[in-house]
DNA sequence: AGATTAACTGAACATTCGTTCAGATCAAGC
DNA sequence: GCTTGATCTGAACGAATGTTCAGTTAATCT
């Protein structure tokens, strides 16, 4: 047996990815073999190789994109306007593009570990930069005389880490929507930076 | 050759648990094999089965261990007092104790999905208990006034993910030092559940 | 219809995995 | 000094790992 009906290359590298995802989210980069992940796409292992050099490009590839288009989505999210308007439109981002993504925040703090020196050089640029842009808020707000921030970096690694917890526990349908978890988590941000 | 001088049993096993401690938190579970943590030791791979069932054995031990052992330094360290001297005596302990023990926390919140079923139930008994400490000191504190806080499960969450952070990036002799660090997170999470 | 080619299989590769175990080695007890 | 028993080695086990590749299938092109 080969390809079964219809030209599948277009459909096949998105589904690598997406099981690659779901895979490494779920059990761990070291934990999923490229046969699970095969199997999860419905194709045999050697398969995958026409849409990946190696299984360390399947994951770097899946955190560049990830890191790409959080970068894009929070620079056409964030319209300006004082600090704390600025600070509110980032916590409310943060959380409502991951909850539409947990699987990528996990493998985006996750897995770094697991990428070879080289891409994770590369990873850890972009990651920098989102986290520059929450300092650059911070300190905007310190000068503004909005926020008392003693160390805007140190806050601004606080804060994203607050903010990343909400994907380890929330889950559609619980006991909280998200609109009250954006809310109340946007609430003590706002609290804990206040002057 | 054999063990080389001396008797060995008292002191390889911690050996062990040492070195599966250090290598699970540095490089993960999955990607850390028995050969690797024997290699560590100084010991051929056989002779970890002396002190360890099965390499699963071996992850779950130290996290009950490390779970059972926080908990009671938390519960010697709540000497009581009002609501927010508990949340701060809770802030500085957290802190302090898991900088001491980075691999630990970091082994706690990350391993919990390669535990056995079995195991993960048990683990996470003590990870609730532990979690209901600092819900039962930010719900004293709504009561008596001292805290506007309009979840105090959700809070928790966001407070330990807050706590948990400084372990990522904190690294002595930094630009910061720990009493300094240990500081402003406290008057952050002072702030973000003030009333 | 025949040729071409993209998409995939299935088997194979060297290596590593967790685990077991017979045997070697050495410290301690008699 | 001989025995005992704790401690560890080194080799082996079947299974699983990432990756390669010759061959097979089916859609597309001429």
């Amino acid at each position: 047996m080969a390809r079964k009906s219809g030209s599948h290359a277009d459909i096949t590298g998105p589904k690598v990815r997406e099981a690659a995802l779901k895979l490494f989210a779920r059990d761990g980069y070291a934990a999923v073999s490229m046969r699970k992940i095969a199997a999860e796409v419905g194709v045999q292992a050697g398969a995958l190789y026409l849409y990946t050099p190696d299984k360390q490009s399947l994951l770097y590839d899946l955190m560049k994109v990830h890191m790409e288009e959080l970068l894009d989505a929070w620079g056409q999210a964030d319209t300006g306007g004082t600090p704390p308007e600025r600070l509110e439109a980032f916590a409310r981002f943060h959380i409502h593009y991951h909850l539409d993504r947990p699987d990528n925040i996990f493998i985006a703090y996750m897995e770094l570990r697991n990428l070879d020196d080289a891409n994770f050089a590369e990873i850890e640029v972009l990651r920098r930069r989102y986290e520059q842009g929450l300092i650059d808020i911070l300190e905007a707000g310190n000068a503004s005389g909005d926020f008392a921030v003693p160390d805007p970096k140190l806050a601004a690694m606080a804060a994203i880490s607050m903010l990343n917890g909400v994907t380890t526990w929330f889950r559609d349908g619980g006991r909280l929507s998200r609109e009250t978890v954006e809310t109340i988590y946007w609430d003590m941000l706002r609290k804990s930076v206040a002057a």
